[in-house]
DNA sequence: TTGTAGCGCTACAGAATGTCGCATATACGG
DNA sequence: CCGTATATGCGACATTCTGTAGCGCTACAA
């Protein structure tokens, strides 16, 4: 439930945020989307590793592959931010938020707005939470 | 000023733990104090190439080269996240922080204890800032 | 001048990644 | 039921990144 998802490259980045965007698609459907013009054993060897690395895992409709990402992309993320905070700063998120408004990236304003947002998500999510 | 860093690998991430935590050190002193026990050269290579990276810069001290870090840990660690949330997110830091609640990496009461601290650090930070 | 400490350069093997070509399996039309 | 088209997986190859070192050069002390 929560194994260390491996790192992506830019190609398998981009499929995946792909995956993520458009429902659960076709190595075709990846294919036309993608910025750069591959070739589809291009396209499924990525999408065969993506699925291999835990990111997406797929069904077969007839004889197509169809791909649906394994977790949610906000999950995803936070993991990996999850990570970071552990190799860096030993797990003091503390120390990253403290470093994310030394950077301007983030002032106590859109902190404090940021807490209520997800107090609010939590509380919708705990009602139809499963 | 806001380059992106690129990654480190397993070593070169436990050699930048060691020149955060003691202050400037020396190839030398970073060898004897690595969990496994490096040849002279291979620290050295490490050591240039975190330079190289933009993670360290070096003085000489007579003919001694000392490896100081270019940027604070939570600085790092604070891009570091801030390219999770381009990467995934599009930006948005909320659908992170969400995602953090949501896998139980944080709930709401710290989230909100982590706001007031920013801005008391930042505070702080304001009065001596240099 | 010669030994020695400290340095950069070059090398090399092993994983990841980006990119495919190709043999194979199988749904479909006739 | 069979042949053809098509989607799939596998294997391959070049590149890049990392861990790990050996070598030769230079400056300083004895």
């Amino acid at each position: 439930m929560d194994d260390r998802l491996p790192d992506l490259g830019d190609l398998e980045h981009e499929v995946m945020q792909l995956v993520w965007a458009h429902g659960p698609v076709t190595a075709e459907i990846v294919r036309e989307r993608l910025s750069r013009r591959l070739k589809e054993s291009t396209v499924r060897t990525v999408l065969r590793r993506l699925e291999e690395k835990g990111y997406a895992n797929h069904t077969v409709d007839g004889r197509t592959y169809v791909y649906h990402a394994a977790e949610e992309r906000s999950r995803v993320a936070a993991k990996a931010v999850q990570r970071i905070v552990d190799w860096f700063c030993n797990g003091s998120m503390e120390e990253v938020l403290v470093g994310m408004v030394d950077n301007a990236m983030l002032d106590q304003q859109q902190l404090r707005t940021l807490a209520d947002q997800v107090a609010k998500a939590k509380k919708a999510r705990g009602v139809k939470k499963e």
